[in-house]
DNA sequence: TCGCCCATGTAAGTTGTTACATGATTCG
DNA sequence: CGAATCATGTAACAACTTACATGGGCGA
């Protein structure tokens, strides 16, 4: 069976669900999954294109009243079984993240402490500021009454956002200290 | 001024260390950096050459005995400036984190609990290895009896991927207990 | 009328990896 | 003798972003 990327699965994901365009995955992944995937048109519509000339999927296209027309794309069952195996493969490997303030700290630390702190401060800031959102988000969710099985994934990735994030902030403090002796 | 990329800004940076040519730049970011930070010869080579060619940093040939010949670079005044600058921005934002484990959970919750479960506790034995690993590196940075500069960075980033990675296991815990549920 | 939402798409550029070519020396 | 280390480099490909083009409908 052919190898897709991981943007080609995302999106067979996003077609098991009730979005069936381009412009609505789209909307979907800003919405839902923006904390931790993030594709742009750039990539959603030719992947849907690659998808028909593969035969993982048919397009469709409905024509609306007072919108423009879209193009409704729906799995076939090879594009559920493509969907299927990948789904079930453990992840090969955990991607390295890049982390700039890390970078810039081994630098920093042959320059003047100054500047490291101020890196690591406004590092600090912006973590914070990411988990007040999480915060709201999360409010948000458990204020809507809908128990739908969505909800609780959404709970689960935003506490995989908070517990990192959390890290983070600890690892700043600890890390001011550390700069400041 | 110019705007490079982070990589280009990485090279800068290690160019104020020791290491002067491509070869050993690589092997400083496999040794020290390669928990949050790769770089490929194929971007090494060509950024170098970019140095030379902007007025960032001049290369000399040095012919050594039984060894190839190497490139050594050298950051010029501008060189300095232009990396100094960068090192004393603030990051422009915390880049969003791919991860494929909350993907294939979010698309796995509509089809069997087995499988999510699956997926997750895979995730947790890769970063408990990853853990053990970063201990295994702290014990050999702290045996060492150097007290230099260098080793108490080295043991802020290891800190830094400990705490992020026990804040993952955690919440792997905390998930597989919810699907379960 | 202005701007936003809906909707599809592409072209150019950036960034990065992988795989290859080349070749000397040193160590077991 | 074979493998590893030292050393430089490129070409092809993969992945992704940004910016643009196009255009109708709708509400303030």
């Amino acid at each position: 069976m052919t190898k897709y990327n991981h943007t080609t699965y995302a999106i067979l994901g996003i077609l098991t669900t009730d979005c069936r365009s381009g412009y609505s995955i789209k909307q979907l992944i800003d919405q839902s999954l923006t904390h931790f995937w993030k594709i742009s048109y750039g990539q959603i519509y030719p992947t849907l294109k690659l998808l028909v000339e593969d035969g993982l999927a048919t397009i469709t296209t409905s024509v609306q009243q007072g919108k423009p027309d879209r193009n409704e794309y729906e799995l076939t069952e090879k594009g559920k079984q493509t969907l299927r195996q990948w789904l079930e493969q453990p992840i090969e490997q955990i991607p390295v993240e890049r982390n700039e303030v890390l970078l810039k700290l081994f630098f920093g630390s042959h320059q003047s402490k100054q500047h490291s702190i101020q890196i690591v401060e406004d590092y600090k800031q912006k973590l914070e500021a990411r988990l007040q959102t999480y915060l709201g988000i999360e409010q948000t969710i458990k204020s809507y009454p809908t128990q739908q099985e969505d909800v609780k994934f959404w709970l689960i990735t935003l506490d995989y956002g908070k517990r990192t994030t959390v890290a983070g902030i600890e690892w700043c403090s600890h890390t001011l200290e550390s700069i400041r002796d």
